[in-house]
DNA sequence: GCGATAATGTTCGATATTGTTATATTCACA
DNA sequence: TGTGAATATAACAATATCGAACATTATCGC
């Protein structure tokens, strides 16, 4: 997008002023309160503002609407892919959940187990178990990615080595069709790979959006898993090698 | 969600005073009290505020009586001692915050800060600090204690060692006349000593309730200290100590 | 100058926000 | 546990803002 003249201007407002509003442009510049608002939605289509009743103000730390967005996205499946998940998982039992809106369902899902253990490396499912007495939160150190309140790093992975659990509890961000476990940082990915280590028995959860979508870093295999809990079918192929693996596969209706 | 302007002035508010109050954002905006709670309640459904009677806090996820009770006690000094200490710590600087109110309220001053790095053992300052996006937060792994989100133990205490830092900024639940920092729990006074140890200069800050009275673990001694802030002077001969020992004394009015 | 194209202005129905009022809830205190 | 005050919710009316369609004006290449 070529940007006028005005839009230029109307930038460097919004960055010195954190907030435009249509009026006060339109008297500024002396054009019609249209002509900003088109403006402002060309400048919104760009990314450059966002567009919000009575004019426009600067991107809001794309981190945590990003973030929100996700944790919405599939929210009653993902509710009902954690709730199948937390059935297996008995009382008196220990456990790592690692980042993920979808493990952090499972962190709801376990507020009404009783005198469990887990081990987390992702800040909000420490923050949701907080709400239950009768469970030991282990907090993973590391460093604190903002974007979804993730712990990871050397010292995350460290931490976590010292553990030895009954469940690991892991999401992954995509799986593809060989039945490998993929996601999008190295760092992250050494710390999953930590907790696989750590766990007698692991669960995957993923919601449907995860299938067959392409993601750099490789995991795991499903054959390193011992159940599934997602929201649809996976592909014929990958069943049959599910079955090879003896990875039960748990389809749950939203 | 769209933010409007004022939702979003009033997630900065929150974010700087940990909560906000109906009557006082209808008054401040000029707008009625119905417009401010469907604000509050908006930005509540986003997962940002904790709507509450009367008004909103932010989301510590800690949510329990007592500890709500000391974050509530002495608020307006609490504030000022810590902007005075969040004075003394550059932009680009790193540093260490243990568990208390009182450093909970100076990572709020820190939420201006541009560059630092802030090490912590406290959920609650790394909750407030995901606000300030030019701040490295690591959190430090451990038990997590419910009654005030403070990470302790063994894990927490090797973690720290694994830093050197500019800033220690501690908290002490008492201190006697001896200049003797006191603590009630034994796994927590071992991390803070290793915070001693891992800081090039050690703040402390201390409202007044915590002069003179019993506490059953020795933490530290305020010879050890670089600076003191707090809100009343200290009793006379502890000032004087304080000279020889070269601490110097920050007396904050409120 | 002329036609083509882009930018701006004008108008108006649709939508979003806020204020107002009446009615429920919750809280603090006895 | 009950009571009054403070606070919250819901419904509706009054404004303000928006977006689209179309008319008008400016700009550009020829």
């Amino acid at each position: 997008m070529a940007l006028r003249f005005r839009q230029s201007e109307i930038l460097d407002i919004a960055r010195a002023d954190g907030r435009v509003v249509v009026e006060d442009l339109a008297q500024r510049f002396g054009v019609t309160l249209q002509t900003i608002r088109r403006d402002l939605t060309d400048l919104a289509d760009a990314g450059m503002l966002d567009r919000v009743h009575g004019g426009a103000m600067m991107r809001t730390g794309v981190s945590n609407i990003g973030y929100e967005t996700r944790r919405r996205m599939n929210e009653g499946a993902k509710a009902a892919i954690a709730r199948a998940c937390a059935q297996m998982i008995p009382d008196n039992s220990s456990m790592i959940l690692n980042i993920g809106t979808t493990t952090e369902a499972v962190a709801r899902e376990l507020l009404g187990h009783r005198n469990i253990t887990v081990v987390t490396n992702n800040l909000n499912v420490a923050n949701i178990l907080v709400a239950n007495e009768s469970c030991d939160v282990m907090v993973a150190g590391g460093g604190l990615r903002r974007s979804d309140g993730g712990l990871v790093g050397d010292l995350t992975t460290e931490f976590i080595a010292q553990f030895k659990v009954d469940y690991a509890v892991i999401g992954a961000s995509a799986l593809d069709r060989d039945g490998d476990l993929l996601d999008f940082d190295m760092a992250e990915v050494r710390v999953s790979k930590a907790i696989l280590r750590q766990a007698r028995q692991v669960f995957l959860v993923m919601d449907a959006s995860k299938l067959d979508r392409p993601a750099p870093v490789r995991l795991a295999s499903l054959s390193q898993v011992d159940a599934v809990f997602t929201g649809h079918a996976l592909p014929n192929d990958l069943m049959v090698k599910c079955t090879e693996w003896q990875t039960a596969v748990h389809i749950v209706a939203a």
